[in-house]
DNA sequence: ACCTGAACACCGTTCAAGT
DNA sequence: ACCTGAACACCGTTCAAGT
């Protein structure tokens, strides 16, 4: 009701946006977000946001951007020892760190455009990785591959989660895809026994995240030890 | 500018406006597909629809119903006499039926909310080929964990390659997250001189899907060595 | 019972102003 | 240069009718 008065020249900055943007998102996901809500909870105009974002996408770009820096920033790269522990290790806390954090799935996961400082910020990590892995003994291709599928696996199992986590919150109160029906003694015996023992099928979670980086952490541990021999063989 | 005449009373019927919301979808993606879109792609008024599904909720779960069965009647059930092969097969075909086809992907994977009896049917495929692996000599877990794993990974591989194109298509042309700046010799040398051997990071494609799909596999083969000797000696 | 337009509350975005 | 409301073309959905 109050007109709220109009505001001075400088009160207004990209920064102060961002800051509520983030606020408002975190009440009501990415997918909720509206400009004119943004507006509302900043207590502007709506077309005033349009002077430093000029679409809806570059705001939302600007938000993966920082929500992007802070998680790298705040995420040290931990370097154990032993190859197979920094990479699992890695792998979990990027896992943990964007289940904890719903908005950098959907910025960052779902709707990946970045800047393109940030990509090439993520790329100098990436190499990083790999080089520790070449020096413990990996070909590069070897090295390139097995970082990828740790990737690909992580980055799988967090979108797939993330996905089933919203539809579980959007639908009618618990109409998921599975759980409910489908998995009965007389129809499929064999997936209800399973599920006595808590084995759930197909679903993403922490034991199938980790039965999955365990296949690919061992097929590395036979490249390592098929080509590492052979290689010192040679430099005799 | 024609005024288009009132239809008769049973000129409308559920299975015409899902037929027409496909053809539309096909031009536009789900994400874009619209009630009223839909109603001019099919000469009638919008409020029309409203009265075959209540909610475009609605209209789009039964178009996931019919796309998801389908999908599932044209890819019969490959069953190949060794366990391996019969799970690889069966991998790659049910990415090839999705990669093909951005809507089952859309409505299926990234907006899952199934009807109880196509996820029944869901529940009894995945019944049969646990079923198989137990044959096989597979403890029942160890059936559970290997074709979950596989499950996620396909999954997984295509939700992310579905996004990675959507974006591409979406996106100011080509500014995509990876391949544009990041790799430079300078900054990445290590990457740059794989990528220059054909491999590219962390993007999901056919080499990457396989070479996770080996990693389960191998890991599925050692779970059988270890258990299956045992249990005969104890049979004897 | 089935089909319809008018109407509502929303959205993203543009434009022509105000200061 | 910065902030603004009015306005436009869209959207999902409801409602009170028409046949």
């Amino acid at each position: 009701m109050a007109k709220r008065t109009r505001l001075e020249r400088g009160s207004l900055n990209p920064d102060d946006i961002l800051e509520g943007a983030f606020e408002l998102t975190d009440e009501v996901t990415v997918d909720n977000l509206s400009m004119p809500m943004l507006a509302r909870h900043l207590g502007i105009g709506v077309t005033s946001i349009y002077w430093y974002f000029r679409k809806k996408d570059d705001l939302l770009t600007a938000m993966a951007d920082r929500v992007l820096r802070e998680s790298v920033r705040s995420t040290p790269a931990v370097k154990s020892s032993d190859w197979r522990g920094t990479l699992r290790t890695h792998a979990r806390s990027v896992r943990r760190t964007f289940l904890a954090n719903p908005i950098l799935c959907d910025l960052i996961l779902i709707r990946p455009s970045l800047s393109a400082d940030v990509a090439e910020l993520g790329a100098r990590h990436n190499e990083n990785v790999i080089a520790g892995l070449v020096e413990s003994g990996f070909t590069l291709a070897d090295a390139v591959s097995v970082y990828s599928s740790i990737q690909l696996h992580v980055h799988g199992m967090i979108v797939l989660q993330r996905l089933h986590d919203k539809n579980l919150m959007s639908d009618s109160p618990s109409s998921a895809y599975y759980e409910i029906l489908p998995i009965s003694p007389e129809t499929t015996p064999l997936l209800a026994e399973a599920s006595e023992n808590g084995f759930r099928g197909g679903e993403p979670d922490d034991r199938n995240f980790e039965y999955g980086l365990t296949c690919i952490l061992d097929h590395a541990d036979r490249l390592l030890a098929a080509t590492s021999p052979a290689r010192q063989e040679m430099e005799q």
